[in-house]
DNA sequence: AGGGCGGGGCTTGTATACGATTAGCGGTCA
DNA sequence: TGACCGCTAATCGTATACAAGCCCCGCCCT
């Protein structure tokens, strides 16, 4: 009775597995070159190998994972340039998802943004930290998602994880002030601005490498910033 | 004697099924929408179902196929609304690899570029013309690696054979004409022109995606073109 | 003492087996 | 005649089994 609909909703071992170890990988419990042993991931998730392995597969094809023939899958090491190569990417990609989400935009599209930073604002109030990270994944997804772009959507899924990874390893907090620019942006897209919707969203990424490169002493990119 | 070094060149059943169920979708030899029955997949390629299962999973990361939990996998339909969708995501990610790889050029990386480029004109006057599509993909993905940022690499060795998928589909040939544009950014990205190589690169997407229009036979969103 | 060599354990690659669920079909009853 | 119900075949999800390769350690030889 619990499933009496469609059941192609059903949640495989496989789907939980993949969304454990990649949680995992994002928070930093499984560190970056750690050996990803499958006979152990499976006696720890208690599951089998297989769910494990094919969960492996798609995590080195999103990244996440180093796999070696025959040697092993290890957590792909997330090298200082390598991460801040991202953002590289993160500009031309949200940059595009924003101002697509200001050309589609529908009411419905700009409230559920809202939704998001509202509970973005609850969650920081309650002190809900560890939650923020994922909602602000949220909200680019979100941002994604309005877009209405099958395709963008599924390079950003990873991507954004990918983003959040790098922060939870450099421990690089940007506290209310992503939030603020995280409203400007919803407006920008709500308004249907599709110049300043992407400006923004640049914008936004960028100063958020700018909070990186500071989180890891290095300022050698912009040293007259 | 084979394979005396480095045992992690070694090419698993996996890799291949994933290239070879991959190069039958994009070549249309697996039509949208068919079901992939591991089974028989794994009985057609000689092998048995793990293999078979783990490249599934890929392919539908790569967003080549659709899994539906219980029910099965198929070839990923493709509307023509998505296949344009595609193009904007193009755009925006090989402006990016232009850019980047006018900036980051070396004599090596522009030389290779010219030898993909001389080895495209070759199979064209030799008639080689399903190889042609293939050198296609590779200068782009050249451009992406000459540009020497590893994400965007990983994301755009699928984009670019889902882009081959969409003109295998519309049987749309751009012809000469598109090599004239590879040449053209070529000398861009040589030149270190930043500005330049990513206009040309964006250019080039855009014109293929008018060759696309064109070939489905819908001027509907440039009337005025 | 140092380097090659062989064996054992560990891990991955691949195959097979079994249980669970789905779709499709035919029969039955109103 | 049409709709509902149960059955069967097909297929997926998961587990287990076996084979093959890799790493590492100790031994032996020089």
């Amino acid at each position: 009775m619990t499933d009496l609909t469609l059941g192609g909703t059903h949640r495989t071992l496989r789907d939980e597995v993949t969304a454990e170890i990649r949680r995992r990988i994002v928070s930093g419990e499984l560190a970056q070159g750690e050996r990803l042993i499958e006979d152990r991931l499976a006696a720890l998730l208690g599951v089998s190998r297989n769910p494990v392995r094919e969960s492996i597969r798609v995590l080195a094809a999103e990244g996440f994972v180093q796999v070696i023939p025959r040697i092993g899958a290890t957590v792909a090491r997330l090298s200082a340039e390598e991460a801040e190569e991202l953002f590289d990417v993160r500009m031309a990609i949200e940059g595009l998802a924003a101002r697509l989400a200001a050309r589609k935009r529908t009411p419905q599209g700009a409230e559920r943004l809202r939704r998001v930073l509202e509970t973005a604002k609850e969650a920081v109030e309650n002190g809900r930290l560890e939650q923020v990270a994922d909602l602000n994944t949220s909200f680019h997804l979100a941002v994604g998602e309005v877009a209405g772009n099958s395709y963008l959507n599924l390079m950003m899924t990873p991507m954004l994880q990918r983003a959040q990874w790098v922060f939870s390893q450099t421990a690089a907090v940007r506290g209310p002030h992503s939030w603020t620019e995280h409203l400007s942006l919803c407006e920008a897209i709500a308004a249907g601005d599709e110049d300043e919707a992407q400006a923004r969203a640049v914008a936004h990424v960028a100063a958020a490498r700018r909070s990186f490169l500071t989180a890891i002493g290095r300022t050698t990119k912009h040293p007259n910033d």
